[in-house]
DNA sequence: CCCGATGATTTTAT
DNA sequence: ATAAAATCATCGGG
């Protein structure tokens, strides 16, 4: 762990001492026009250079022997200059941290789910889920069917929760560390609190990204399970012969138009003991299916049409003029084509 | 086991 | 919000 925070406060520069500034001497009599013999100065980088590259014991002791020397307060102070000079360049990063439209989809989906949130309500929102996505079955056995899926999810809960709680306390633990680290360093280095702050923010925004990817594969694991288990259309069950001559007895007599109302809805789902919604699946799949099947015949039958009318005119072709009117579309055969009217 | 029928869901357009 | 269209997954007969 402490070798990651040394990398990290590398990398992200957050040190505000560039090498090129501290390691050149010269650069600083520039910056503080003091006399002092560089060697002290040079000496003082040249262990402040080395130090993160020391193990901590070794460090530590490095460290005191630093701060117990005479140099110290007024390098603190070149150090200081230093950063005001270089110090726009780093409030030139813009924090730009906003809440994340992924995170927040992926948030809502669990919660959704019943996977995030409290232990057992998680369990009953998830059932009332699914009794809505069973757009309420007609009186099939539902708990009966989601013990497996419920079990299931549960354990995805479980994981779930585990691996966050871990991120979660890895993440104190390094954000712990970095700080403690800064606060150490900030008695040879000029650090605001502000900029620990920022550090952390930093810090836990990495491990966000992180925390993003489990809640990702969660959720996919999530919809993998509700399809395997909820998904009506996996048993399915054909309607009664019955319930089927109701509803196409209505379909065909209301033929131009087969928009049946809502409370034509419910009478027929009562009638034919399903649900309303299944009632409304009924009518959207025969409207199309209808309305697919007169189309493929009209073509079937203007395609025999125009073959016949080809052949009878080849036949005849000694004819002076074809007399047949060249348009043996128009197959008003199932003429009651409910499309045309309007609907509304 | 293949294939069309069929109920349900998803996508698309208005 | 609603319906059309596309698609999925199962059923049921050959």
């Amino acid at each position: 762990m402490d070798e990651q925070a040394r990398m990290m406060l590398g990398h992200i520069g957050l040190t505000g001492l560039p090498h090129e500034d501290v390691g050149d001497p010269d650069n600083i009599r520039k910056h503080h026009n003091m006399g002092q013999p560089q060697q002290d100065i040079g000496d003082i980088l040249q262990q402040i250079m080395v130090i993160t590259d020391e193990s901590l014991d070794e460090a530590q002791a490095r460290k005191h022997a630093l701060n117990c020397h005479r140099m110290k307060p007024a390098l603190f102070s070149v150090l200081c200059e230093i950063k005001e000079r270089t110090a726009l360049s780093i409030r030139g990063i813009q924090e730009e941290d906003g809440p994340d439209p992924q995170i927040m989809r992926l948030d809502n989906m669990l919660l959704a789910e019943g996977v995030a949130g409290p232990e057992r309500a998680g369990a009953s929102a998830a059932a009332a889920v699914v009794a809505a996505a069973a757009g309420g079955s007609p009186s099939e056995g539902g708990s009966v069917d989601h013990s497996e899926y419920k079990e299931k999810l549960a354990q995805i809960r479980r994981m779930y929760h585990a691996e966050l709680e871990k991120y979660q306390q890895a993440c104190n633990e390094f954000t712990d560390h970095v700080m403690n680290l800064l606060r150490e360093q900030s008695r040879t280095r000029p650090i605001s609190p502000k900029e620990i702050e920022r550090m952390v923010g930093i810090i836990h925004r990495k491990f966000s990204t992180i925390q993003m990817q489990l809640k990702q594969s969660t959720c996919e694991a999530v919809m993998i399970l509700r399809s395997r288990f909820l998904d009506a259309r996996r048993k399915r069950r054909n309607f009664s012969k019955q319930a089927a001559e109701v509803l196409n007895t209505y379909f065909y007599s209301h033929l131009a138009n087969p928009y049946p109302s809502e409370e034509a809805k419910e009478d027929l789902a009562r009638k034919c003991s399903i649900t309303v919604s299944q009632v409304a699946n009924w009518f959207g799949n025969k409207r199309i299916r209808y309305k697919r099947n007169v189309a493929k015949l009209q073509e079937e039958a203007n395609r025999y049409a125009v073959k016949t009318a080809v052949d009878a005119a080849s036949v005849s072709s000694q004819a002076s003029q074809a007399n047949s009117p060249a348009t043996p579309n128009s197959g008003g055969y199932p003429a009651q084509c409910y499309t045309p009217d309007g609907r509304l």
